[in-house]
DNA sequence: AGCTACTCCTGGTAGC
DNA sequence: TGCTACCAGGAGTAGC
């Protein structure tokens, strides 16, 4: 499922393709796509309007369009499960599973493709309008050791299901939180206040790596859903160390990888190597 | 504040 | 082989 980096690719690959670019006419094959606006509202406010930039927050790609000098708006993408963008020449039909296709001026098609019919991709006169409450970009500066080991301190709730929350942290999901907590040797249900200071710092330091490394390898791709928009699948699944791998050995101790249910989400740990806290007794 | 359950969806797969 | 039943899962929402 796409997270930061797979939305992160997705931006960096569709610029070359879709900056500049007049969107010259829209096909709706999906209406919840287009989200609470409605295909009419979306139709009258994309089509004859140009792509002057694209930009991540969190999980949410952001489109930012104008008319000659005004500003028209913006696109808020969101692949949830199993969305794709993607630019393809010319084309007598859409791919399967397309929701939203839009000419573009050149003769190219810009495709949003969603199998699971879960993402969106609404228009907006403002980005605020539809972006919900999100925490810091664990990718910026601002994400910081002190900021991340304090405000871990100020809740007090399972670690994963707190990483996961879009508005404590924004960019996060299944994989890398698994990713990330194993790293650390860090149970997923273990209360983030009584993470300590070392393990937050180191926690802290795994998330960065993890996504910076993932980001280099244009994400993971370890079903038929995520793909750049290139069709290419990204890499980052050949390093995967527990997500996905119940069964198999754990690549530290040799225990086999468990798959446990954690917050209504299907989760990979090591029990050997992540150790849950006894519950404290006041 | 934080938890649980439910909803949205469909391809893939387990079980028969 | 073909059928049915169930499952995954990000995030919004409701209820406790």
């Amino acid at each position: 499922m796409p997270e930061l980096p797979e939305v992160e690719t997705t931006a960096r690959l569709l610029r070359p393709d879709l900056i500049g670019r007049r969107i010259a006419a829209v096909q709706i094959e999906w209406q919840r796509t287009v989200g609470k606006g409605g295909p009419d509202r979306f139709r009258r406010s994309v089509r004859g309007a140009e792509i002057q930039s694209i930009s991540r927050r969190g999980k949410y790609l952001l489109f930012e369009l104008v008319r000659g000098v005004d500003a028209a708006g913006w696109l808020v993408g969101h692949l949830r499960m199993s969305g794709r963008m993607q630019v393809r020449p010319s084309i007598k039909e859409p791919s399967r599973w397309c929701r939203v296709a839009m000419t573009l001026d050149n003769g190219c098609v810009f495709e949003f493709i969603d199998v699971r019919k879960f993402g969106r991709l609404e228009y907006a006169r403002s980005p605020e309008d539809v972006l919900p409450k999100l925490g810091p970009e664990p990718i910026d500066p601002e994400f910081t050791a002190a900021w991340f080991s304090a405000a871990l301190q100020g809740r007090k709730r399972a670690i994963k299901p707190l990483l996961l929350d879009q508005s404590f942290i924004a960019g996060l999901g299944n994989i890398y939180v698994d990713e990330a907590l194993f790293e650390t040797r860090i149970h997923p249900q273990h209360p983030s206040h009584r993470v300590s200071a070392s393990k937050a710092t180191a926690l802290h330091a795994a998330i960065v790596r993890t996504l910076a490394e993932a980001i280099e390898r244009e994400g993971s791709s370890f079903d038929a859903f995520y793909r750049t928009p290139q069709g290419q699948p990204g890499t980052y699944q050949d390093q995967f160390q527990v997500y996905g791998r119940h069964g198999k050995p754990c690549r530290r101790c040799g225990k086999p990888v468990k798959r446990i249910v954690v917050g209504q989400r299907g989760t990979h740990v090591c029990l050997n190597c992540q150790r849950k806290p006894r519950p404290k007794r006041s």
